[in-house]
DNA sequence: AATCCGGGGCC
DNA sequence: GGCCCAGGATT
């Protein structure tokens, strides 16, 4: 792959590259310091995530938990609540079980050792080198879609950067490219160059520090890589909502299941319904069920449609409420009666976020 | 190797 | 509506 490339192509791309870097890099919360913790964080926050939805979460989540410490010994639900709204809600109960072991294990401290920080929970080959290269100076390979778009553009690399395999292919030839320069400045420069100037679509080659290195842009093919193939539509799915009210100004919330879509995340009553029957007869045997008490003025209210990355929910929003004070909670799973102002306390998905904006009369 | 797991912003 | 994003766990 990097035949091509001899001891001073090395040397040169790696200097017009840390300069370019060094001047044209974005002030970021965590880029301030090299503090192990913090770049973990980010890192973990960034999966799958642009750099501008973090910023705000980065900032709340160092102000609530400043130290492996105080995450380690937080609430779960507290953890969560700073986490809602950004999504693959499983990374940061991740985090936390693997932050509670480094601070019983390592004395707080993250490993300097790839090996050993690799075996925490939710850190995969990406955030272990990003973390030990840019807090540690290790001379790891960080490979991320970033890195995958501009090595691909580069060396000209023609592997579906959709397969799990074509990783390695990356991480065989950063190793050469890693050698004599600060991993740190090195390993965010590149994907600073692919958020910035070697974008998916049109590439800034004319701004590019490094275009005579590039391959992909000598054969006129930068448009054409990296390749990835396209993915499935996603399908719809009805659904209904219940916002069952008792007479005493409380609502009825469920938290889901510990695995799964939205895991522990809290919601309204819901269930997916069949398009065949009468929807407004099947959430009237829903409550039935779960409640066992009979409610009254079951009236849609709300149309929700909320849109995931494989699945969409068409969610119709009833109001119903109960005839009785001394309302109980259903037998199986995690149930609670609260105020909308308790309720805040707790993380909702956006789907169910706007319900309750709805309720609160901020809707609309 | 394929699928699951969120949400937002861009075209 | 499709695509992409500083990916990892599960099957």
């Amino acid at each position: 792959m990097t035949e091509k490339w001899n001891s001073t192509d090395i040397e040169n791309f790696q200097e017009q590259l840390l300069e370019w870097y060094s001047h044209n890099q974005r002030i970021l919360p965590w880029r301030e310091n090299q503090d192990p913790y913090r770049i973990w964080v980010s890192e973990v926050m960034l999966q799958q995530t642009k750099v501008d939805t973090v910023i705000p979460y980065f900032n709340n989540f160092m102000e609530k938990f400043p130290s492996i410490k105080d995450l380690a010994e937080a609430e779960e639900e507290k953890v969560l609540k700073a986490w809602e709204g950004l999504g693959y809600y499983s990374r940061v109960r991740n985090l936390q079980h693997a932050v509670k072991e480094v601070h019983e294990k390592y004395e707080g401290r993250v490993p300097a050792d790839p090996k050993l920080f690799s075996s925490l929970k939710g850190v995969g080959p990406y955030t272990s080198g990003a973390v030990m290269s840019i807090a540690y100076e290790l001379p790891e390979p960080a490979v991320d879609g970033n890195v995958m778009r501009v090595f691909s553009r580069l060396l000209c690399i023609e592997e579906d950067i959709g397969k799990a395999k074509t990783r390695k292919t990356f991480e065989a030839a950063l190793p050469t490219f890693l050698e004599n320069v600060p991993p740190s400045q090195f390993n965010q420069a590149v994907m600073e160059l692919g958020a910035m100037v070697c974008t998916p679509r049109s590439p800034g080659c004319l701004l590019c520090p490094v275009q005579e290195f590039c391959e992909a842009r000598m054969q006129g093919k930068e448009q054409m890589l990296p390749i990835k193939e396209k993915k499935k539509a996603a399908k719809a799915r009805e659904m209904a909502a219940v916002v069952l009210k008792s007479p005493d100004g409380r609502f009825l919330f469920h938290q889901r299941e510990e695995k799964g879509l939205l895991a522990k995340m809290w919601e309204f009553p819901n269930a997916g319904t069949k398009q065949e029957e009468s929807q407004a007869e099947q959430v009237q045997v829903f409550i039935h069920e779960h409640i066992g008490e009979k409610a009254v003025n079951i009236e849609p209210v709300q149309y929700v449609e909320h849109a995931f990355s494989h699945l969409i929910w068409n969610i119709t929003v009833y109001e119903a409420e109960t005839v009785s004070t001394d309302v109980s909670t259903p037998q199986e799973g995690v149930w609670k009666w609260m105020t909308l102002e308790e309720a805040e306390r707790y993380a909702f998905p956006v789907s169910h976020q706007k319900i309750l904006h709805q309720q609160k009369g901020e809707g609309k």
